[in-house]
DNA sequence: TTTCGACCAAAAAACATAAATAGTCCAAAA
DNA sequence: TTTTGGACTATTTATGTTTTTTGGTCGAAA
């Protein structure tokens, strides 16, 4: 069935980036790995990109699971909101060959080439991150948990909010200088939701 | 009077700078706009390092300036906190084409060569600024304005507020999608004071 | 004490050349 | 018909070489 044979190629893609980062593999790479050869991959995918394309959106969704997978263990908004830093804390922190490229990518042109495509893919995962904070600022305004926003100030939240955690994830993984990071998440988180209280 | 020269040299070459950004600027530039020959500028600075670390240090000591003069415009932590937050914006943005390389230079390599310099000078800048903050947060707690904090409660406040308003500085400058970006740091201050309390 | 032109070594830019690599095509295997 | 791989091409990318720029020195002169 060729849709096995292309989530196959995707595992295998996927694997490869994570070793050795996205800019260092190769098309034969990939087809070596998958045990093929290369221009069988084009069977499959019209072009490099379009791998690229489905391994990062696979990633995506694994991170996007997994943080909805976390948050709904739990009841309070201020757990959830822990939740939810550490898994993309973690993620970070696990995939960074990865994104080291994409996260870090936004602000150098070293990465000329693939920067369009990770800057959309990962404008396309801010959204969704973006929806799910959404949802959890409604619920716990809705709770009670947290006074009501308005739609202005729940977008100030939302930014506020994921900025703040990429900073702070920033210059954790840059200066690596934090003993427990984990417990600066967990303080911010409860900051931030007394902020809103 | 040679003290008087160094000072005009370091001036012309902070205007070069902001222009043309750290890289681009030349000993010649500097020589050329100061009105002398290269070779001079050697008589007052022993190095084109040297120059670059006066104009940096002078910059830090301006935004620092700057910062406590406003600061000291107001009585409440909250708006020692919203001032600190706007000088630290405004002066990014002002001084984007020499930080361009200094602030975004941290995680790219692609900036080789001054790195080092721009890393030592930025981590005494870091220094500076998180005194300022911790007096500030300390006299707020004197003040009952905010909670105590214990020592490593400090630390972490400083952090979590550092990092933060770096991250957002980041996605506003980066993405430039923000409409109101003062309104977002005024907002982010709200809820980090009441955070504290 | 301060300035400058001539000079040098080292770094960077520009250029040319060789090596990889993405992507195509077609014949053959399944 | 669907799938595969080997041979091939056109671009990129890496490499090595030459030329130019630039940081820095020196001694003479103002």
């Amino acid at each position: 069935m060729t849709s096995d044979k292309r989530l196959q190629i995707i595992a295998t893609a996927q694997k490869l980036f994570q070793k050795k980062g996205l800019g260092m593999v190769t098309m034969e790479d990939v087809a070596k790995a998958a045990g093929m050869g290369k221009s069988s991959l084009y069977y499959y995918f019209k072009s490099k990109e379009e791998i690229f394309n489905a391994v990062l959106e696979t990633e995506i969704s694994e991170i996007l699971l997994e943080t909805i997978k976390r948050i709904s263990m739990h009841e309070s908004l201020l757990e959830k909101l822990m939740d939810f830093a550490a898994v993309k804390f973690e993620m970070a922190r696990k995939r960074k060959s990865l994104y080291r490229a994409m996260e870090a990518g936004m602000d150098a042109e070293a990465l000329s080439r693939y920067n369009d495509l990770k800057k959309e893919v990962h404008t396309n995962y801010l959204q969704k991150e973006k929806v799910v904070l959404q949802q959890l600022l409604i619920a716990g305004g809705n709770n009670n948990e947290i006074k009501k926003l308005s739609a202005a100030g729940l977008e100030q939240a939302i930014f506020i909010f994921l900025s703040a955690l990429r900073g702070m994830n920033r210059e954790i993984t840059l200066f690596g200088t934090t003993e427990q990071p984990e417990e600066l998440f967990i303080t911010f988180c409860r900051l931030f939701h007394q902020g809103l209280q």
